[in-house]
DNA sequence: GGGCCCCTTTACGTTTACGTCAACGTCAGG
DNA sequence: CCTGACGTTGACGTAAACGTAAAGGGGCCC
């Protein structure tokens, strides 16, 4: 069984080019099997692929990701220092709360905004119709 | 009164060198007043480049931050497409949403695995009290 | 008046994240 | 056998967001 995907196929299904699958192998993100020359991508590719496309939503830089996804697969039969692992994602978890932080602020005055303008321009309809 | 900052000032406070806010002013985000040659930054200014900051935490580049602070101070008495303008607030406040959507399910996700690696981490710990 | 600090503009360098060719192999269909 | 779709590597191009260095002016202090 197990499912596979050419290099095609999971650029058209998030909307990306070859050339940045490509991209993402050589900078370590991905490491799909071969088959002779050809890319092979097994669903764990495809996940992974999800995850960068995250962690691009969020403005994390290719770099920064990797090391997120590099979490999510560390062998914890064989983790060495647990201690730096937890850090690590301590870390992490904090910049997202951050950011959970600075959108909860943003929405707030943009709403703000909204509401002002909606008030503006429901009385301009008032005016135009006491004016006709 | 209205207090006024040299470049060097908000730099040290938003901790960004003084290239950076130059830089930004080059591309329209920030325009201050001039005494002589030399800027001069009212308050305005400072919220301006703490709504750069923070949108930069987010990872939007600085030409949509620059679209996001012109929302913030658009002449409400001159508007002339007001439908638009509540457009473009539409539409972002959708990619906050989004964003939401991320961190919480990225959140979660770090959960499980920092639940999973400190059970493990006190499995060990018990290991080593029996085998000691 | 020499040293120091802050400010200015101009201009070239750098990193990231790809885009865009070029030049070539492979396999199915008509 | 030719075309067309899909794949490969390699190399150069580019936009964004600054860094960095050069060359200079103004003010203050001892």
């Amino acid at each position: 069984m197990s499912e596979t995907y050419g290099i095609a196929e999971l650029a058209r299904e998030f909307d990306v080019t070859t050339r940045t699958i490509r991209f993402y192998e050589d900078k370590g993100l991905l490491a799909p099997l071969r088959e002779g020359q050809r890319r092979v991508y097994a669903p764990r590719d495809r996940v992974r692929l999800r995850l960068i496309m995250r962690g691009k939503r969020l403005g994390f830089s290719l770099d920064e990701i990797r090391q997120l996804i590099d979490l999510y697969d560390v062998d914890p039969s064989e983790v060495m220092q647990l201690r730096h692992f937890l850090d690590k994602i301590h870390e992490h978890k904090e910049t997202l709360v951050g950011q959970q932080k600075d959108i909860a602020e943003t929405l707030a005055e943009m709403e703000r905004i909204e509401a002002q303008c909606s008030s503006l321009l429901s009385e301009k309809q008032k005016k135009r119709k006491t004016t006709n």
